[in-house]
DNA sequence: AACCGACGGTTCAATATATGAACCGATTGT
DNA sequence: ACAATCGGTTCATATATTGAACCGTCGGTT
């Protein structure tokens, strides 16, 4: 691991959870020498990525991020095309819709949005998705790089009683998505969300991204169920065309199949 | 030179004129080894700093930085609460105002507000001050780390045929940013804009950025100076109060002076 | 069609650079 | 008065970084 590597990853132990990091915290947090971690650290605050806090001398991140993300922004503007189709989404399913984005081996949030509808929603506050435990992360094991799977299999961390903890049960969940096209997760992440995800594609028609709908458990059924997965085939490929990318046909087909025929029509349209 | 600052500092040359960068381009800005230049990116782009264009292999800033954007407004929300500030005072003064933040050694833009009351105005797209050519940039000589103003003076870059470029004329430029409170730019970083800035302040009342407003130098004149230096004292005031800081009482001093008494200052001295 | 230069990417010996145990002074709780 | 942490610093050691040379590919030129 290249020493920029490690002092890179300092920054993914910010969360909303952890917004200040003291240096002593941080270095148990990476398991490195303090000496190291100090210097990453410094280097980091010369470029303004991070800053201390001069009351408590803790780490935090630094104001040159919004500078950078408003150039993102400007020259690759996914998140504000993500963001209608997933408010709609988020209308129709009547629950809270999520985006990711797949960088490198890493699936990060992009946006959420949340349902006016009922009074009990689905908060999911995390930033990076879970490979092995989250919907979003099934499709990307199933549509992503084929090695996303060996190392997800070789870090099953256990969220609930029910998250997938053998490299087999692993495999028959991403074979299931690989099949349907849409990701399923019933409780392996939070015990009380059941989530339905469809896959997002760059314009080689790969894997870029996720759409997904985070629903309470005790509303689920198979009505929402057939309203989420057409919800999320039209905003899947919405937020493909708007970011330059096009939706394979196979996937195309499989949504087809999977909502032309498992599901039992409910009334006719 | 650490190999972390090294790397770091390949984000810097992303900028909205030059929003993508090649691997040839990216070595000859940095002045390094083609192969070092490659690794540093490729450690950026494994956090989702930077990520390539498919099509042109060109790197780009990454979606990571959307996220920790984010989390950083989530933490220190300083961009939404200058804003209301610097949009009320380009009102006023019918003129395009910029905040800036310090971060280490240097001065970042954060945000900026054009007025619609013109059909000429002033757009000042930099992402990083100039200290010894900007308005912005001479409250920080002036009210920052002192140490700043040996740094400016070591690399005093021409901007226009009226950028200072003896130390002697920065300093004495400094000087009347001290004696008055206001920064003064008449041409020095485009020829035909004319600035004012007012420094901001941390909560132990040390520098924390600045506010500026750039006008057209036709329009400019002792009404006009007047109007904005009473709506940068305000901005200052809004801005430091909502980001957790505190206006040294000798600043408030030297501003009520200087708008106390005559405004029609020569600014030759 | 052969040539050319510039591109992105890779290799490996040489060495410049990162590392961490030990230390410091300040702060806090006992 | 003491012990435990904290943020920060030092310096000999050794490990990770470096860059010249190399490869294959691509577009334009002769």
């Amino acid at each position: 691991m290249s020493s920029v590597s490690k002092a890179l990853e300092l920054m993914t132990f910010f969360s909303g959870a952890r917004p200040e990091i003291g240096l002593s915290e941080m270095r148990r947090l990476a398991g490195r020498d303090k000496a190291t971690t100090y210097r990453h650290l410094q280097a980091l605050q010369v470029f303004g990525l991070i800053e201390q806090n001069p009351e408590t001398k803790n780490y935090r991140l630094g104001p040159a991020l919004l500078q950078l993300a408003q150039l993102r922004e400007q020259t690759v503007p996914r998140k504000a095309a993500a963001r209608t189709a997933i408010q709609r989404l988020a209308e129709v399913a009547g629950e809270t819709t999520h985006v990711s984005v797949m960088s490198g081996n890493t699936l990060y949030a992009l946006d959420s949005c949340e349902s006016e509808k009922h009074s009990t929603r689905a908060i999911i506050d995390i930033s990076i998705f879970p490979l092995h435990a989250t919907a979003s992360g099934l499709c990307a094991l199933a549509f992503g790089a084929p090695d996303l799977l060996e190392m997800a299999q070789a870090d099953l961390k256990p969220f609930t009683a029910s998250t997938p903890l053998t490299q087999d049960a692993l495999a028959a969940a991403v074979a299931d998505v690989r099949r349907s096209g849409f990701g399923k997760s019933f409780g392996t992440f939070e015990a009380d969300i059941h989530s339905l995800s469809a896959p997002l594609f760059d314009q080689d028609g790969h894997f870029a991204g996720a759409v997904s709908v985070a629903s309470v458990a005790t509303r689920f059924g198979p009505t929402l169920e057939r309203t989420i997965m057409q919800g999320l085939v039209a905003a899947s490929k919405d937020i493909t065309k708007n970011w330059g990318g096009r939706v394979p046909q196979d996937i195309e087909h499989k949504w087809e199949a999977t909502l032309g025929g498992h599901t039992e029509m409910e009334h006719a349209t």
